[in-house]
DNA sequence: GGCAAAAGTATACAGTTGTATACCTCAATA
DNA sequence: TATTGAGGTATACAACTGTATACTTTTGCC
């Protein structure tokens, strides 16, 4: 679950104004409006707390807002990169040469694999933080500025760690620099498209998983086959 | 521009009230909030009505969300529609055979030509209403479900439209049904979503439809790989 | 244990909201 | 030409809004 990086256990009551308006302005945003449209006495009535509590702890919405994507910011990209230690270390290393000039078959097999992993690890968590998301989706291109810009740079780190992966795992043979950005970035946008779908249809998750894999490896070998990789991406492809 | 089938010559006052209220939401909604965070009272203030007039139209908020919808949906198809009959015309057709068969560089050639122009068309539409697509994307994932309803239908037509021009122009060798609905939708959503990139940065308009003309050719080639088309597709693609 | 600061509350007020009721205006038509 | 109904307005009211001021409780710390 998300964790705001406050000392829950340090007291009983210290600082927990603060999570119960971000907790009820989840629940209200999720289940209704956008930010802007919820008033500030809606939100202390869903905390349960005296309209005036609010500004103890923030000095507006956006400010409310910039907090709760801070906290998601910080704990999405925690178990994607401990996953991508994990694969790192099972993954064999090539310092020098190109595997996907020594084995293309196997290295398709591997970076599918990851592929596979990576998108399920994402849905995992979008399924336990739904609110977050559907807040985080709605305020992308949303009225505050202030957040829109917060989670654009939540986006833009996001599409980082991507291509970043895809680099140091070999998940693809090299591309240009150009290529494998906007690469990243439309596999991030499309992820976080496609977590509303997760979100509203749960029992569809594995396979919307499944379709969630075939787009990014579509997208990837796309961009692989517009760089001149043809031949050898049609061997590794290529049925035993 | 919009056209929302109202019969303006007919008489000098009668029904403009929809319009105005109509062009007052899409005012405010683009510059400030979501429809929902929209009050009946600043709604008519901005059309210079009186808040009462609004109910002569519309039942609630939802009602007048549609009848914007409505009037996005039919402006959009129709141009793209034309260009796709356009397209047809002076693409040569093969009735019986394949053309990808007999020659995949010409075919690609072409693929490549109707891409970029209905790019460029879909981009110069989104500058000319530019406050429809930012109230669509933003209720795409917004909180009235009849609103999202109705968008969804939207792009759901708007992906067929789509699939059916990849289809009866040729646009890649044959591919499976849901593989060609999946890339369809997917360029669908990427599209729209970067339609709000074209409104924010209108100045960057040609390096973005570059772009999307990439994403779209690299998620189409990368379909038609996992489809089974990789030595078709190395020939298309080899540098002369 | 005492104390200052932080967190939370109570009351108050002016401005805004949705909408009900009643009234006005005018264009179409029978 | 009389009527009728749609489009538009005026006024009113209770409910709700953000926030200012002043108060109480809880907490952390010396």
């Amino acid at each position: 679950m998300l964790d705001y990086g406050f000392p829950m256990s340090l007291s009983k009551t210290a600082v927990k104004g603060k999570r119960l308006l971000i907790d009820a302005a989840l629940r209200l945003t999720a289940a209704t409006r956008s930010l802007t449209a919820i008033s500030l006495r809606e939100l202390a009535r869903e905390a349960g707390l005296n309209p005036n509590t609010f500004y103890r702890h923030f000095k507006d919405f956006d400010d409310l807002g910039l907090a709760i994507i801070e906290g998601i910011s910080a704990d999405i990209r925690k178990p994607l990169r401990d996953l991508r230690r994990q694969a790192a270390e099972t993954t064999p290393t090539h310092p020098d040469s190109d595997p996907w000039q020594i084995n293309p078959r196997l290295q398709m097999k591997l970076a599918r694999r990851v592929t596979r992993i990576t998108v399920k690890l994402f849905f995992d968590y979008v399924a336990s933080n739904p609110n977050a998301f559907i807040l985080g989706v709605r305020e992308l291109h949303g009225s505050s500025p202030a957040i829109r810009g917060a989670l654009e740079q939540v986006m833009r780190e996001f599409s980082e760690d991507i291509a970043e992966d895809i680099v140091t795992l070999n998940l693809l043979p090299r591309i240009a620099d150009d290529a494998l950005g906007e690469l990243s970035e439309a596999i991030c946008r499309d992820m976080f498209q496609l977590s509303m779908d997760c979100i509203e249809q749960p029992e569809e998750r594995a396979s919307l998983c499944a379709k969630a894999e075939r787009l990014i490896t579509a997208m990837a070998i796309g961009q692989a086959m517009l760089q001149g990789h043809g031949t050898l991406l049609t061997e590794a492809m290529a049925k035993s």
